[in-house]
DNA sequence: TATGAATGAGAATTCATTCAT
DNA sequence: GATGAATGAATTCTCATTCAT
């Protein structure tokens, strides 16, 4: 394998190799995601892996970074191109969809506590953090910029517990075999219910409750 | 040890198992509880334990089962006692309390989907359905009738969208070391928050958006 | 259940126990025969068959001791009708017709030795072994008288070797899947030989053998 | 440990691992043989023996192989040194010896068809089938030409038959303590064999019988 | 006699990571 | 920089047998 010595020619590997992980987990599921089939799956060896992140975990995070990236940068545009005064629903509905954009994510933020109990560098945590932080507060202030009742901080607020019903819903929906089967049941229709469905009235019900709280009982 | 040959000894045991294995997972993280440390609390072998569940998980599910069974038990009485008309943040929060009198609960939940995946047989799986599917049959009327602007079947949608912001909170809130130390900068007062604090936010600001709906937007 | 308080009482249930068994080792393989299956298809409980079988290898050998017992007993009632002077290939092939006729004797037989390594009580090997004795005593007298070239013992050595050569070619002959499969190729001819082909030809050929050496060989 | 990065280092320490689960075999029974304790006795850790066979049981196989590869080339060598014309017994003795000389052989024989029961990758099993058919193939042609007698095809069969015959022995003679005792007494004498005995005579007798069939009936 | 609840020993294999080459 | 051989920790569940009832 060509060595990559400088350092825009190890950036362009380290991308690659994201790529590829990203590729893979839409494939199988992260537990049984192998370091080495995807060395193999780049033609390179598995040590070389360990040359761009130091641990699995590490790897993960950076594919789940680029993906969250994503998300952000497309609500931040969508944001910046929402007039102030539009209502809540739609709001949430233009995150939501930008979510359901990427069918990868949510799976991916289900994962991400998980992992990270497990073996992320100290390093890499925090870089993580970073990232999470500021872009939740640049979202978060879009987001009261568009909805002027949403007062300071709420729009992080917001995004912090849209983020726990997207893994939770994500979780709910998701269904090993086991399940599946055994709400298949005329009478279990309970449990039918899709990810996107449930994330496009709840977001926009968290929201639109966020917001009225302001409108109604302006005191609390 | 004493033989249980009466189905209501039978009984009594399976209590007593049961009862062990929620203080066990008080003190250890469930993947690391292992049957063989329950069965030496108990002073039972570790084949017994197989007598009365099939698997871990089987185990697992019947642990949940009670701790949830305990939850929808005591939000019936609370919405049973509770006038219709009710401001839905009131009706958030007696859930949110009830919840929060179960510490080990929110835990428990958020493993539930993991452990779903695992080895849980087929029995087990309707059983626990059944249960869940009638318990938030239940529970949703009791919403319907005290919130009279929720339309049928709605409170049984806010209970599913309650157990993902329970699940997704829960996961957002354990942090491991490696996080816990990542965000005690200063910076990051964002993540500066509670399952506690999250939930009676949120719980009440979902229910309020759903009620309002209603109220302020009637024909959708 | 119905206690068994005579001698006779008791002695039907053995065999009945003893029929169970059998018709159970017809349908599964020995190991995976459960003393809790046998119990429940004959509707008793586990520790009633530990009132008439110390272990489960004494009721194999008993099992075994039965099937065995009916082949001596027919070989011998077939010896007793043929004429001496009758050819090897002739006595052999009454020999390997009555252990065709039992289908389950050979994979009971090959089974026989993995079992004396595990559990069994010394007195039942011991009445095994006379059982055994006796029986190779009388037949192989028959042989004798039926073959006259045949020395005093080699009537017994025969059947000693026959045993092992039922034994060698049942194993042989009950291919496990992985294996079925390898030798499914046109230029893996070689395997193709049955048990029922393997015996009628090498019980007759050994039986010849040595007779023959008898007969052309005097001084061996 | 000293890492084997070159083809023929890597051959070098499969055969190293060969050499040392021989030599365990000889210590403990087939069934009593852990991978950990073959990987502490090489200074290896147990995943390295994964590296050279993907399951317990391809390691077994590969024992086999080599033992019974050794056999067979033995064998060659001695037919291909006998004059056209020896007598059965004689060619006969000529294999049997070659076996007693690798004592382990008819012990790691008879496990054979247990052992395929169990884990065998198809690879493995197929590779296997293929050196035991073109080995039987060779040998068996060998033996035709020293005993002309002996019709085309005669030879591979005789070597089944004998494989048959020294799984069957093997199993009657390794008498396990209870066994042992039992056939102590003096009226047992029918049971003093051993394994060598017992080969000696049948192998030759099954042979004779074969070739004989084709003097003295030669329509058959 | 009959029952069935209680018991507890026992081992192959995977795969993230390291480090000699 | 790149490689890939070497490492080793870690755990459920089955089932023959016993013995209190």
């Amino acid at each position: 394998m060509l060595r990559a010595h400088r350092p825009d020619q190890k950036e362009t590997r380290r991308r690659t190799i994201l790529a590829a992980a990203l590729q893979l987990f839409r494939e199988v599921p992260y537990a049984e995601l192998r370091m080495a089939d995807l060395a193999q799956r780049l033609g390179l060896g598995k040590g070389t892996l360990y040359l761009y992140f130091p641990t699995k975990e590490a790897l993960f995070l950076s594919v789940l970074q680029l993906e969250m990236g994503a998300w952000f940068d497309a609500a931040t545009e969508r944001l910046d191109a929402t007039p102030s005064g539009t209502s809540a629903a739609a709001v949430a509905a233009s995150l939501v969809e930008e979510l359901l954009a990427r069918p990868l994510l949510p799976g991916l933020q289900a994962l991400l506590h998980g992992v990270l109990e497990q073996n992320v560098p100290r390093v890499e945590a925090m870089a993580f953090a970073k990232f999470l932080q500021s872009s939740v507060l640049r979202v978060g202030e879009r987001l009261e910029r568009v909805l002027p009742e949403l007062p300071r901080g709420q729009g992080a607020a917001y995004l912090i517990r849209f983020h726990a019903l997207v893994m939770g819903t994500q979780l709910m929906s998701s269904r090993p075999p086991v399940v599946r089967e055994a709400i298949q049941e005329p009478e279990m229709a309970i449990f039918d219910f899709t990810f996107k469905g449930v994330m496009r009235g709840a977001a926009a019900d968290l929201l639109a409750g966020m917001v009225y709280d302001r409108v109604l009982v302006p005191s609390t």
